[in-house]
DNA sequence: GAGAAATCAGTAATCTTTACTAATTTTATT
DNA sequence: AATAAAATTAGTAAAGATTACTGATTTCTC
């Protein structure tokens, strides 16, 4: 893989959010520094980088993929009433010992997703 | 939630497979019973069916949305290979109550995703 | 059986993502 | 530093998934 100031930049706001963001978000950040930089090459440079595990797809049933820049174990959860994904200090890697000793996958990643309502938003509710 | 025979056949379709189906794969299936079935009624009742918490939507981060009828707790394996989304008897739910416990979440659901090469794949290769 | 509410078929529109192409940038070599 | 091959990009077009809309049909309640 060639360097690319472009790949760098989408790098760098990945690695500097916690936000779990889409694609949208990220190409909207890089254009502050790369006005001109295309939506196709976010998408590709996604790709590429979720291909060599330098970043992690988090899919939570909403309409688009969103992405994130931390690759150490943990899981993540997804409130209903804002959309927002946030981290949670919950390391799936001994279920994944278990699921290739059971059943005979070559597990590369496990995904662990909680959905519901964020504490912000139950205290909204209120 | 008044009664309809599209939902009904919906319903039938997803209690009856196993292969976690996209809304285009259901579409398919219930025009054998109902040829002029619309897409939009399928989407529609997918989304109303699963805000009653009557099927789960199964997000593995390929181009479509997937859905369960079996709302039992267990897992999921999709293997990056053959695309397949397969069951695991792993159920989620002590991780369930840790969560809401340690971080105030009102937790809706847990969804468990392995992705990795399934068992037939693995054959493939050799 | 009649009226109100819910649902539908069919179509159009929207949104996300991918594909394509000619131009630019990077890398390796001299 | 100049050069040629390979990788990457910007810009645009196309594809695919999902949602929105409208007038007609079906379901429910009385």
């Amino acid at each position: 893989m060639n360097y690319s100031r472009q790949r760098e930049a989408i790098i760098s706001v990945l690695k500097n959010t916690t936000s779990h963001p889409s694609a949208a978000w990220i190409y909207d950040r890089v254009r502050i520094q790369i006005p001109n930089i295309s939506l196709g090459t976010v998408y590709r440079n996604l790709a590429a980088l979720e291909k060599e595990g330098m970043i992690v797809k988090v899919p939570v049933g909403d309409a688009c993929e969103h992405f994130d820049g931390d690759t150490t174990p943990h899981s993540h959860f997804y409130c209903k009433s804002c959309e927002a994904i946030s981290d949670i200090p919950f390391d799936p890697s001994d279920a994944l010992k278990t699921a290739e000793a059971n059943h005979g996958f070559e597990v590369h990643s496990v995904t662990y997703t909680f959905t519901g309502i964020c504490k912000e938003c139950l205290k909204d509710k209120n």
